[in-house]
DNA sequence: TCATGTCACCGGACTAGACCACCGCCCCCA
DNA sequence: TGGGGGCGGTGGTCTAGTCCGGTGACATGA
């Protein structure tokens, strides 16, 4: 409560246009309002101490970001919350939180296995390594969504399956093991029912689900392969798009 | 023939950063392997006469595009070819065309109608106001694939009908009306055919179709409201995760 | 009253340097 | 022969400017 007014550690590690970006980050979620202009570009400049260059660096990461917007001849406004301009790798807990529902989950099995040959090309493990396999049943607001599927390889999560199922697997895995998955794969297609999931989900047999296959990765070590069925009734993807990319012309 | 090596030319208009980006885009899509080197900034800022400033912003742009890759201390790579790291805004046939398959279609209407008020609303236009709706059966490799419900405000494509149903909607809308589609929105969910859709797809009536409902903009005006129904045995979405974003914490 | 032109301020582009940390290689010394 | 240190090249950061074109408010004049 001593620093009213934090400004850039000019000796610190950090390189200034992160901190600057810090700074006017949290100034953004703390206070402002979206459409609301920050501070321009040459009075930052003046107010930090830093170079225009800097303070641009800065304001683009943000831009970059989405989360401010520039207006030429005008300034640099805080953008209107947009919705995520891409899937984000957040487990079932997460995800059900963003469409306001409460998230329960009942652990079917949990257990030590060894990875098939189809498993082991999906987790990118040797045949026969052993595997940690966790299969949940997934509920929002209470009702069947989805059943889990989820692999990791064992050697990065020793232990594990004798602490037992934990609620939330991708904040175990950052709090105790200091795995934070940094990107993903996922595929989507649509099914019908494995006969033995039906009674589970609560739905027919014949019923149709939403099967996803997911590989995540922590920088360039895959940590998990899992499938979920989901109920179609019950749940449904929504992905922006972008502007196709601009096929290569020789001569434009 | 003659420029053999171009170059950057100053009194353009166009921004030399985004020169200097074309430049290096065309060298990576002409001849350079993945993993191999790009000159280093100051050979670059030589050779074309700007700051090493000017080229890393031209850098960064590729950077942040996937194509090229930093490594500290050591140079700039061309990066490996990945999947694009968002779903595009393509049509049909160049998705298919990306896929290895080639795209062909049969129209099954191509007519003006006026909206519903459902309609309405997925089209941002007036309840009762002349839309262009085509209907198409998509082959892939010629075997039925989707069928896909197009909807246009006609105003927009004035004409459209009467010159009869283009091969490539996208492309049409680009080349006849200057419209370029720049982002959209998409949902993704599983059902059952329609009993009507069944035999067209050549599927069972009960068969499991995956149904996506797009919503396209050319900057902030929308385009398009396209239903698809795609055989879930033969189609298969696959989109990338990003990191989740960091929750917002006010004192980390 | 209303149109027009001016002007201050904004972001956009660009320069020509500087110093730093990091990386890999090569040479020299133990 | 093997290990370590030095060195040159690389990207990372940062400065202090300049000039340009777009924007909007305000003053001025018809």
């Amino acid at each position: 409560m001593s620093d009213e007014a934090p400004g850039i550690d000019p000796t610190s590690s950090v390189p200034k246009h992160l901190q600057l970006k810090d700074l006017l980050g949290r100034m953004i979620a703390d206070g402002l309002q979206p459409g609301s202009p920050i501070p321009s570009e040459r009075d930052l400049a003046e107010q930090y101490g830093l170079s225009r260059m800097t303070v641009r660096q800065a304001i683009n990461a943000l831009v970059a970001d989405g989360r401010l917007e520039r207006r030429l001849g005008r300034g640099t406004y805080v953008a209107q919350p947009k919705m995520d301009v891409q899937i984000r790798l957040v487990g079932f807990t997460e995800d059900m939180r963003r469409r306001g529902m409460t998230a329960s989950s009942r652990t079917l099995s949990f257990e030590r296995i060894h990875a098939s040959s189809a498993l082991a090309a999906h987790l990118e493990v040797e045949s026969g390594e052993p595997v940690v396999r966790l299969v949940r049943l997934r509920y929002a607001d209470g009702i069947p969504m989805a059943i889990e599927r989820t692999h990791l390889p064992e050697r990065l999560v020793p232990g594990l399956v004798e602490a037992g199922a934990p609620e939330s697997l991708y904040r175990y895995l950052a709090e105790e093991y200091g795995i934070v998955l940094t990107w993903g794969e996922q595929s989507i297609e649509a099914a019908t029912t494995a006969a033995e999931d039906a009674p589970l989900l609560g739905i027919r047999s014949d019923g149709v689900v939403l099967v996803m296959a997911r590989r995540s990765f922590a920088e360039d070590v895959q940590v998990e392969y899992a499938t979920s069925a989901y109920r179609a009734d019950r749940y449904q993807l929504w992905v922006p798009l972008a502007q196709a990319a601009r096929p290569i012309v020789r001569n434009p």
